[in-house]
DNA sequence: GTCTATATGTAGATAGAC
DNA sequence: GTCTATCTACATATAGAC
């Protein structure tokens, strides 16, 4: 628990996040990371058994991420409409990225499918802790179907996503989530 | 063009073509391909110059095979709503390896958005042909936004396939599909 | 056209000096 | 805790006999 080696721990983290984001799981060697690290590719066995392993510590990152960004999205109205609102902003935020290189969520749980279970349940576990958020939101605003609703609001962001950074069109992508906003409100509408 | 080397070279494309979708393309090597068709791995190159020019024949049959399942849904009714619905029983009607898989066109499109330009734009040409498709059913309906409600369409169905496959949930695959049916018919109507 | 043998690079993982 | 050197496996791709 020195202080030097989880600040070398968190580094290798960071980077790795960032290159499966951008290149992928499986395209990404130790070298890479390596690379943009300065840590020696044999140092990363000291931090990490295998690979897997960091991939599982990457996923942890994200879900602290998320659900500090979920606070913020709580902070930000009294509103429930209005919170899955701001929710929708960052993704609408994060256009260039979206565009360019997909959801990391999605792109890693699309790739993840193809590989064992173990990757899979662990690379899902963002996905659960936002459909989860959602569906209080939903709730809240008075629909008895809320989990299936939270259901499908996460499809269609990721299926909006999907399709922007396949045909490269960040204005699909700011329609539909003006769209999807739209949705929220006649479903608010709708109840009250 | 021999008879016997065109029954090979079909041979590989399909085994490809399995194994892209099942392990995805990165994941997929030369060797896997020979254990299946019983053709040596040196043997390809007579085929095939690289590894991407087994991919573009690969996307290039999966058009040629989405292009005559289009004109059965063409030929399924003068409706182009109830056109609209022969394409999403399609999808309906993969269920398991949706489900285990995911989406062959999607998961492929994701996967190699974090690779070369080339491979994105040989990946999308699915993508074009169903979009196209969807566009002309739209607009057939009377829609003025036909393209916007083809890509909506794109987009749902992407979206519904990789949380079925990432939930492993298939109830929700059915659910989804009989709203998006509920969708279409309300175009139609809001058109008549 | 078909096959074996092999070249060349790089992957994840390990051993052991310091 | 940190680093170099290395092991083993397997990837794409090539050369050349038959």
């Amino acid at each position: 628990m020195g202080t030097k080696g989880e600040n070398n721990r968190t580094r290798i983290i960071e980077a790795a996040d960032q290159l499966f984001y951008k290149h992928g799981y499986n395209q990404t060697s130790f070298s890479d990371i390596a690379d943009i690290t300065g840590i020696p590719r044999g140092n990363f066995y000291y931090y990490f058994k295998t690979k897997d392993d960091i991939l599982a510590a990457v996923v942890e990152t994200r879900v602290k991420q998320y659900r500090e960004a979920l606070v913020t999205c709580d902070n930000a109205s009294d509103n429930p409409g209005k919170r899955l609102h701001a929710f929708l902003d960052i993704m609408a935020g994060s256009e260039d990225s979206v565009v360019d290189t997909g959801c990391p969520i999605g792109s890693l749980c699309v790739e993840l499918a193809k590989d064992t279970e173990a990757l899979q349940t662990k690379s899902r576990e963002v996905f659960v802790l936002l459909r989860d958020w959602m569906s209080r939101q939903f709730e809240e605003i008075g629909l008895v179907d809320a989990n299936d609703k939270a259901m499908d609001l996460l499809s269609r962001m990721q299926g909006t996503a999907l399709m922007a950074c396949t045909f490269k069109d960040s204005a699909y992508l700011h329609r539909s989530v003006g769209d999807l906003k739209n949705w929220i409100n006649n479903l608010v509408l709708s109840e009250s």
